[in-house]
DNA sequence: GCAAGTTAGTTGCAATGCGAAACTAAGTCA
DNA sequence: TGACTTAGTTTCGCATTGCAACTAACTTGC
């Protein structure tokens, strides 16, 4: 007999939405052979799930399967509907709230950016709350919230230490649940970002993988095994003071020569006034860096530095890809031979090449992130 | 109705058997909990295996169950019969063939050593033939034979490089599997060390941990997720060359202060040669080092920079566990102080503190190590 | 030493979920 | 238009499971 659909989804049912949501438009066929059941036993379950509007079917397509293209019955793809329901993402920094509207495969559907009022956590709650109701007036329906920011959080709900926002013990989550009516998920901004990728990014099908961000400071997330986030510590980043040996300079607890000290965008532009002896941007430092010979060092050596911090991920964490992004990626993508040079020189001869992604990132993505975390807390389950 | 016994096991069966094999004696209540199945269900599966004599019951036992003791019917705990099969692990070494007996659960039950007659493959295939007929002349019946070697090794048969024996692209499981009638698996030796810990170890109830060996080499293995081992190189040590920046040797390769430098056993000597003027063994010098400065300062440096990369492997691969071994582990056993102080100085303060294992390890454990790696490949399965 | 209590393990029953295979549907190609 | 190809559906029967009533094996108290 025909099951009914009861949310949440369980078993078959969910594995079949969920394949849905993260592999795009799959046909009965191509979702059974992923799943490993029987067409038979594809269609009993499909069903209800079309009954319940949860899936549709898309235009038949033919596959060109390997050969003479577009023979025999074609394919009925089933996709989620797209359009109804919408999930916010929020960035909490320094000064900005960056947020966006996602829809359920963390698509991009509108952005905005809030100036922070003030850091007092009450008011910054008040300030999301705000940013969510102007969001969903225009009529979309809002399943659920994500918030992200730097620093550890708990229980996606509480935020144990941030230190750019000032905050130590603030129940963010809490805080926002007293004000609206969503549910709501809290969590660090670079985990969130890796969510991302290993849902619905550069990492959907990998399931070992290490992302590094680099910008106002150095992030660090690292996916192994089914979609489990590892790390004893989640939201500390265990690689900002990773010792590079390269470049002298001296970070905010002390240490010489480490990742903090030598590619934090602060750190290079500190060198960089040093040397230059006028305060430069960051962008103009790279610019400088074509004819100046004591910027191009400046950023030949972080770049390098860079390159010695990704392949000591890949020799110590061993894993299949490596995203790199972060407000401060130009440096590598402008400076790609001293980035290869410092992965090269500390990688075995014999290991195979880094499969190195570089992205830009925009505040929007961050954000993105923090909608995906929503995504992956309350549809994806488990 | 009641289903037989089919090998290999399948489904519930088969994760009964391996759940005893792994996890002790367990009683048919234990066994539904642990696995998620009613009693009902696991009376059905065990039936069949306990006919066919894979499992046996032993004596029964009152459990003790919170409160007053031994109360009820007692528990009827199934176990594996472990007086029947055996299985055979050989490490090789540039000159000795070192061999256990062990039983299914990996359990030493005798070991002998052999010296080397030649290094060449077909000669060294002879001589573990040998060995292998001589340990099961007393009437034991041998399972399964499993080979490790230092090198790299592909499909559980062909060797890559082996550097200390000099072999490359040897395909030492064909030329075994040519001698004798038996299942035969060849792997990495800290692979086969790592497998061990992850199934019958120290790290049996952990699925995320790394494993640091020091000794001739430094060795690394990270195991995470459901028994996954990780790596695109399996079997090439990533950690060998990993710049700890202390020291000031010179490696084999170049390198200024890398692990290998200052770490390894022949690194450790040549820099006592140096300062004392003297030739003296890994444990002189460690003896040495109560009375002498010269040689302290040798060792702790040493075991300074050995916490440094122990925090690394933490701060990159964010395992549960990690455990030391290997035959170079007195260096840490014996300058905790600086180890510790090399950790402390190079992980975040907020940071969980490392749970580290140090463990002293026979040539008779590398030789386990093989052993349980046969016992994986052809009775854990998957 | 026997009844009452407690926990482990077994069995009968009904429901469920699945695969196999026959079947229908929707297209192409000559 | 009919032969062919591939996707999706339905029917049938079977294996597996949980549930709940049952038996088995023990302790404790009288």
């Amino acid at each position: 007999m025909q099951q009914d659909v009861r949310l949440p989804l369980e078993g078959l049912q969910h594995a079949v939405a969920i394949d849905v949501l993260l592999h795009g438009p799959l046909s009965r066929k191509q979702l059974a052979a992923r799943l490993g059941v029987s067409p038979g036993t594809l269609t009993r379950v499909a069903g209800p799930l079309l009954e319940a509007g949860l899936l549709v079917e898309r235009a038949l397509v033919q596959r060109s399967s390997s050969g003479r293209p577009g023979i025999g019955r074609p394919e009925e793809p089933l996709d989620l509907e797209l359009g109804r329901d919408f999930y916010v993402g929020v960035k909490i920094t320094e000064n900005t709230l960056h947020c966006v509207v996602t829809t359920l495969r963390a698509q991009l559907v509108t952005e905005i950016s809030r100036s922070l009022a003030s850091l007092e956590p009450s008011a910054v709650a008040d300030q999301i709350t705000d940013v969510v109701g102007e969001l969903s007036e225009e009529g979309r329906n809002i399943r659920a919230l994500g918030v992200s920011l730097g620093g550890q959080v708990s229980r996606n709900s509480l935020v144990l230490e941030a230190p750019l926002l000032g905050w130590s013990d603030v129940d963010l989550g809490a805080l926002l649940k007293d004000r609206m009516d969503l549910p709501v998920v809290v969590d660090n901004d670079v985990l969130s970002l890796v969510r991302a990728e290993r849902w619905f990014g550069a990492a959907k099908d990998s399931d070992h993988f290490a992302l590094i961000t680099i910008g106002a400071g150095i992030g660090y997330g690292l996916v192994a095994g089914s979609g489990i986030l590892e790390g004893p510590d989640p939201g500390l980043s265990t690689i900002t003071h990773f010792p590079l040996g390269i470049g002298g300079g001296v970070c905010s607890q002390g240490h010489t020569g480490c990742a903090e000290s030598l590619l934090t965008t602060k750190a290079l532009l500190s060198r960089a006034r040093l040397a230059l002896d006028e305060n430069v941007t960051h962008d103009e430092l790279l610019a400088l860096a074509d004819t100046n010979p004591a910027a191009a060092s400046i950023v030949e050596t972080a770049a390098y530095g860079l390159g010695k911090l990704i392949a000591s991920v890949a020799n110590l964490a061993l894993p299949e890809k490596i995203i790199l992004t972060g407000d401060g990626v130009d440096l590598a993508l402008a400076n790609r031979e001293a980035l290869d040079r410092g992965i090269s020189d500390h990688r075995n001869r014999r290991a195979t090449p880094i499969d190195l992604e570089i992205q830009t990132v925009s505040f929007a993505e961050w954000a993105r992130g923090a909608a995906a975390t929503a995504i992956e807390t309350f549809v994806v389950g488990r």
